[in-house]
DNA sequence: CGGCTTTACG
DNA sequence: CGTA
DNA sequence: GCCG
């Protein structure tokens, strides 16, 4: 009997068990395969326990043909080694699942009614996989502390300004927090056949799982230089570039050498002061000095109550520019992280639909009435307006983001905490596409694009396009944005691919 | 040995 | 150069 | 530093 057909809906299921329960299928080849199309599977393993839940996902007639079974059927199959009965794990009272018949295994499908395309395959995700956008990853991986030590050694070749060495570190430690088992001196053998685990990486590993700790990462983390770039670079606006600059040749130490340096020094690019004798109906910028003075709550994690409540707020301004907009957090907190860094929230309107105008008005509009009332008390970036004459038209821009320092009302927030906030205002046809490239995480996005682009496609915010004729897709749901590359389908909370 | 995501804005 |  |  050739492998089972094994489709996983990850809806319903917390973000560590999926990440288990591919695991166990991909580990156990002999018994069952993964199938990214619902339609093609011929066991479905499902949190769902309810027929109109259910039926969101696959119509009752197809339901009936497929074996519809709960996590633990796979969970014990995989234990003992071989399919059980599908009829002890009915995942839907009501629905008894069908035993499978050896005969119609092979052939792809026998009776697809509703399958109008052949529709390549979907590439599935795995935790060996080369591609972050991939590996199901979740928050909390067995390999934190591991992870943790090489994200050291990565920064500090980030802030020596050695990207492409930090590149190979941000790789390693992605696959190694995507790897779902604590990673031991018996499985040394198995990570060396995971993707970018080189020679010197898993020298690294293996000094890890002896002594507990990787020397080169103790070095760095002891040394003075490292720790002073390290605390400059939390500063907004100040890179591993400057930070070096103000390390080497300023010979600063302290946060308090940096506020005397700043005092009387600005960067220059920075350092436009044109906008200062007019009037101020706009957000000022945000410079070194004033993120020097809001470091520390800039840098305050934001719990997801917080966020939540900044959204309402930030809505209910909308709502008297433009009512019925929609307005969707992205970010760290759609990946599920209990405290977020910023808030990202990614904006659409029908109204927006090929209307590159209004998708900046709004933009234009919402952060101007946030600053009126004193919600928004920095700005560092609003997209452009997109000027008559020289821009050039690759379909004109229909996405625009405001980066922006937001407070809320002190009602709501009696401290005033500055927090970072990042409007995005696209038009509908735009909004998967931005809700997948706002969502990251980075090494997720980093990957996307790769993976797009060795296929001949560009993925960005703002859309997929065919490389070689420019062709268009307007993917209209977050699953079609990956099934239009040929992935298959990763919840928001597994794409936490970074350390 | 070349490539390593993407690219406009300030 | 720094940021998303 | 690792991959193709």
């Amino acid at each position: 009997m050739p492998p089972a057909k094994v489709h996983i809906i990850q809806i319903k299921l917390a973000p560590g068990r999926i990440a288990e329960l591919y695991a166990l299928v991909s580990e156990n080849p002999q018994l069952m395969t993964l199938c990214p199309e619902l339609d093609q599977a011929q066991v479905v393993v499902t949190g769902i326990h309810m027929r109109q839940r259910l039926e969101r996902h696959l119509d009752w007639e197809t339901a009936g043909t497929k074996a519809i079974v709960t996590p633990e059927w796979l969970r014990e199959s995989a234990k003992q080694g071989i399919l059980l009965p599908y009829a002890d794990y009915a995942a839907i009272r009501g629905l008894i699942p069908r035993q499978l018949d050896p005969r119609d295994a092979s052939p792809s499908i026998l009776t697809p009614p509703s399958s109008p395309e052949p529709q390549e395959t979907l590439e599935q995700p795995h935790y060996s996989s080369r591609y972050a956008c991939l590996r199901p990853c979740p928050l909390e991986s067995p390999n934190q502390e591991l992870a943790r030590q090489l994200a050291v050694i990565r920064q500090d070749r980030e802030l020596d300004g050695n990207a492409t060495s930090a590149l190979v570190y941000e790789r390693a430690t992605s696959v190694i927090i995507a790897y779902p088992h604590k990673i031991t001196a018996a499985r040394m053998n198995e990570l060396a056949k995971l993707p970018f685990m080189g020679e010197k990486m898993l020298a690294k590993v293996e000094e890890y799982i002896e002594s507990g700790t990787i020397t080169e990462s103790q070095k760095i983390a002891a040394s003075g230089r490292f720790r002073a770039l390290s605390a400059f670079t939390t500063i907004y606006g100040i890179g591993p570039s400057t930070a070096r600059k103000l390390f080497d040749v300023f010979g600063l130490r302290t946060f308090d050498e940096l506020v005397a340096h700043f005092s009387t020094n600005e960067l220059p690019y920075l350092n436009d002061d044109r906008s200062e004798s007019r009037i101020q109906t706009r957000a000022p910028t945000l410079k070194i000095q004033a993120a020097l003075a809001l470091r520390e709550e800039l840098n305050e994690r934001i719990p997801r109550t917080e966020v939540e409540a900044m959204h309402s707020v930030v809505m209910a301004e909308l709502e008297q520019i433009k009512g019925g907009c929609t307005g969707t957090i992205v970010g760290g907190y759609r990946r599920g992280k209990a405290y977020s860094n910023d808030v990202d929230i990614v904006i659409t309107h029908p109204s927006l639909a090929n209307e590159p105008s209004l998708v900046s008005d709004l933009c234009e509009k919402l952060v101007n009435q946030l600053f009126q009332r004193g919600l928004i008390t920095h700005l560092m970036h609003l997209g452009s307006f997109l000027q008559p004459g020289a821009p050039r038209h690759p379909s004109l821009s229909t996405i625009e983001k405001a980066l922006t320092v937001f407070r809320l009302p002190p009602q709501l927030d009696p401290r005033g905490v500055h927090r970072r906030l990042d409007l995005i205002v696209v038009a509908p046809e735009t909004y998967w596409t931005a809700i997948v490239g706002w969502t990251g995480s980075k090494m997720f996005e980093r990957d996307l694009r790769l993976w797009a682009k060795e296929r001949g496609l560009n993925f960005d915010s703002s859309g997929i396009t065919r490389r070689s004729n420019g062709k268009q897709y307007f993917p209209q749901t977050e699953e079609e944005v990956f099934s239009t590359m040929g992935l298959g389908y990763l919840d928001p909370t597994l794409r936490n691919a970074d350390a």
